[in-house]
DNA sequence: CACTACCGTTAGTTGTAGCTTACCGTAAGT
DNA sequence: ACTTACGGTAAGCTACAACTAACGGTAGTG
């Protein structure tokens, strides 16, 4: 499985999504991010690690305290992904479009 | 929930993201997706239901037959959800950094 | 009017993702 | 050395997503 995929599949699930927003606010602790949230600690500290295997978080201690960050690398890819995915949407259209285009010239 | 968040709900599954690879060819019936494919055809019909509420694939009927072709809309949704993520977190590390040099200089 | 092709939907099963509780390791303070 | 703070991980539970089999409805065909 690609990064972009295993980027997917993370974002596919709402609380991750919630954590990532809130990370988005800059770096947060563990802790902090759990904060607020209506899943307890361990259950953010599970989606940290998916979310650090997709490369949309990393991670610096300080102390006892896991410093979690957006990482760029994820959002790229999965940018890169879509837009791949649309330029050859686009192509393939374009090569039916030319192929409906000389069946029409040759009736 | 908004689109966005519905279309990463939907491509959060490695099968949803084949059907919708093989839609990336060009427009095709719903047996046509189906065949090849290691899942039942009842089962690519209830994720094409998913992935056409997430506005991802579009259907027109041409007899009996469902054409199902890729919508841009959904990805259009996804690619800004991406970057609105993105800015957002840029803004705050500017935010972050600003406020880091103030301190700096009042020391 | 049968008969076939195509596909959406329902009912029912099952694997697993997501959650909690409990535990343990590590770092820092006193 | 004892204590506290922090967080990763294991074990176990449960709800639900994904699947199949079966059915039914609709459009074309002879």
């Amino acid at each position: 499985m690609t990064y972009a995929e295993r980027a997917f599949d993370a974002l596919g699930d709402p609380t991750r999504r919630a954590v990532l927003k809130r990370l988005r606010a800059g770096a947060r602790s563990v802790g902090e991010i759990a904060e607020g949230m209506e899943v307890s600690r361990p259950a953010v500290s599970q989606h940290l690690k998916v979310l650090k295997a997709a490369r949309l978080v990393t991670v610096h201690a300080m102390g006892t305290r896991r410093v979690y960050t957006v990482d760029a690398s994820g959002i790229v890819s999965m940018r890169k992904w879509l837009d791949g995915f649309w330029d050859e949407t686009l192509n393939a259209f374009k090569a039916a479009a030319e192929r409906e285009a000389i069946k029409e010239k040759s009736q």
